[in-house]
DNA sequence: GTCTATATCAAGATAGAC
DNA sequence: GTCTATCTTGATATAGAC
């Protein structure tokens, strides 16, 4: 099923991360979500049969997304030791834009609606620890500054985060330059 | 208005936060709550009068218990640049009980139901961010070790975390590490 | 594949007795 | 301060027409 042959699908779940940005999680309802993706309750629940599928369907498109972005980056990148966790920390932090928040939307909802649709996330987190550890960098420097990149994005994504852009281009900054100062230092 | 003058009060927000740990944000319903804190519904609603009050009411106590356990933590450590932030790193992570996780319950249930009742947990960060690099410690050091702290407490209160016990009090370690690197490298 | 209409149910909130 | 009973709304999900 490819990108393009289904775009009803990925238009309606582009729809449900903008509700939960906008309103909040409590107010993904298939009505808010079929007013915003134009498109009806019956043919949003001919993609979609119920909510667990439409969360689900969030949640694959967002893992799907990020490791996309992930490998992106990570051509752009010199080889080294610290390739990994640095093309973790851009392709999640780089741009601060809308996408990129309604990307974490589903993490969310999901969370609210039903913990347990989260295993795979855990899942692929277990995944990136150990390709960002796998090429030399010591597991607890990486670990240190994943968690920091993903407890950035999850305070943005709840609205908590205090920091404007220059001090967190400088968080940003500092993330790399603890992946490089642990090179160095061996 | 003390801690043990109002004792339905306290069983009341115990009760909302184990129900968000047990069964999701979603769940946190006044029959839930009133069934765990073995109160009726009417008697419930005589405490909090409606779904906001109690989201609020759960949200003060953590901000309470989290500056006092912040406070405690502090008034055990030996003075100097690093202080702060190991109080706040420790207090948040030291032990991974129910307890602790339950304190953190509150955030996603606010956050799913109304992400606007979230507005003095920004604040109260801003403050954090203050007294930890009020005596020295640099901004930006002190900011990716406080994000990895919180990112880990949201990534347990979401149960994604990967990390077994050993992993993550090594974890732990090397954040504060970090922040005494950070001081001899002066 | 998309639509309308409707059955069903759960949850928030109110009123008033004890 | 705590209870039962009830009103009202809004959301999921189904059935079936186009």
């Amino acid at each position: 099923m490819g990108r393009h042959s289904d775009n009803a699908r990925e238009r309606i779940i582009d729809a449900a991360e903008q509700v939960v940005i906008e309103r909040g999680a409590r107010h993904l309802t298939f009505d808010a979500v079929a007013l915003k993706a134009v498109v009806s309750r019956g043919g949003l629940l001919y993609h979609f049969p119920d909510k667990e599928a439409l969360l689900k369907g969030m949640l694959d498109r967002l893992l799907e997304r990020a490791k996309e972005s992930r490998a992106k980056k990570r051509a752009e990148l010199a080889e080294g030791t610290e390739r990994e966790i640095v093309a973790h920390v851009l392709s999640s932090l780089e741009k601060d834009d809308k996408a990129e928040r309604a990307r974490a939307a589903a993490l969310l909802a999901s969370g609210a609606h039903d913990p347990g649709l989260l295993a795979p996330i855990k899942k692929e987190y277990r995944t990136l620890m150990d390709d960002v550890t796998g090429n030399g960098l010591r597991f607890e420097r990486a670990a240190v500054i994943a968690l920091a990149t993903d407890g950035l994005r999850l305070l943005e994504l709840l609205s908590v985060s205090p920091f404007n852009k220059k001090e967190r281009s400088s968080i940003v900054e500092e993330m790399i330059s603890l992946a490089k100062e642990h090179k160095r230092a061996k």
